[in-house]
DNA sequence: TGTACATCAGTGAACGCGCGTTCACTGATGTAC
DNA sequence: TGTACATCAGTGAACGCGCGTTCACTGATGTAC
């Protein structure tokens, strides 16, 4: 058993154990030490306690959303597309490990959430900059967008049996809506119906 | 201490820790019972275990929810009003006990979450029958709407100290965009804008 | 190259604690006469 | 009205268990000479 890669194995037991239980609180530290291959003392070694490990965890989802998003929006130019492709991104990070995602947002812990958002008021204010979105508040319209993917992951993870209707589908249209997407390119398709009542 | 009231108090008592601690793993039934006032074995008299008792507390959960928006609706007949009044109560019922809420929707527990959905439908059903929404397809905005309401309830109750936009801005927003509402009345007002780029 | 020693990550034993669950019990309540 | 008895909800003691944390230790690794 390597020596120095016990803190990186740590957290790595800790979120798989953290993922299959669904839920921090129920993540002891022995269990962590178990799945490591090593006895529970040698955890103090590398953590002050199992909230410390825990929270290592917690951080490592957060880093992973941002770098998820990060990377999604470098990949394209257009304001829509970027808009959409974060949010598509923080949604598959967030459910590729739906239990991690729900203990990062769980009780008491909700640490680094707030950058992502940042990003988010960024994309909604850069598609209204380029004509691309009707805000007038992008504040307000990524409040609601945040709202409404957390929503999305959370709401699938708790009930992972479906039915739900394809990402592809049901994301382009939370995202044009609540960002109001003007119809252009891809993005915002919904919006071309007519306006007025039928 | 009387007698025939103990399963209620049993189920307040651990409606309040479950509350309190934000989740249903960190509750135990020798908790619940201190929190009573009685000791542990007498908890086997009403319920065969912890399970089986939080289950009752998760079961409350549900059926606060169902009534909440069944008697919202009710005092209306307009569908869009209908639709947003139904939307608000099932907002403010899980914001009333936002752990209660996160527990009933954790893992390996979903239950009676899914006749609210069927409401959710027919309201947009109804409002697009009426004119109201423009929606072509009631289950798909009905399951972006439920996706938002949960996400409204799970991150506000995640960072409950805000920075929060006032319910009564945000909610109609919401409920309007993703329900495809159209501007008669009150709801739906923020679709008012141009359809085109700006 | 070979020996003596310091370092220090991880071990194994031990502690006290709260847990879920069992069991025989007690004592209040209600009925029969 | 008064006594004897059945019922049964809740008690108190006990069990074995996994937990977090402590402590002295061991044994592999790396350095000094």
């Amino acid at each position: 058993m390597p020596t120095r890669e016990l803190r990186a194995d740590l957290i790595a037991a800790a979120t798989a154990l953290v993922e299959r239980a669904g839920s921090a609180e129920a993540v002891s530290l022995r269990a962590v030490a178990r799945e490591a291959g090593v006895t529970a003392p040698a955890v103090y070694g590398h953590f002050a306690d199992l909230d410390a490990l825990l929270a290592a965890v917690l951080d490592e989802g957060f880093a992973a959303l941002r770098t998820a998003v990060t990377e999604a929006v470098a990949r394209r130019s257009d304001p829509g597309e970027r808009l959409v492709a974060g949010c598509r991104a923080y949604v598959e990070t967030g459910l590729a490990a739906p239990g991690r995602y729900r203990a990062m947002f769980g009780p008491r812990r909700v640490a680094g959430s707030r950058q992502a958002f940042g990003l988010l008021v960024e994309g909604v204010a850069a598609c209204a900059a380029a004509g691309r979105s009707r805000s007038r508040d992008p504040e307000a319209e990524a409040t609601l967008l945040w709202t409404a993917l957390h929503g999305l992951v959370t709401l699938r993870a708790a009930a992972p049996e479906g039915p739900w209707p394809d990402l592809d589908e049901q994301l382009p249209a939370l995202v044009g809506r609540l960002a109001l997407l003007t119809p252009a390119g891809d993005a915002g398709r919904d919006q071309a119906g007519p306006p007025g009542p039928v």
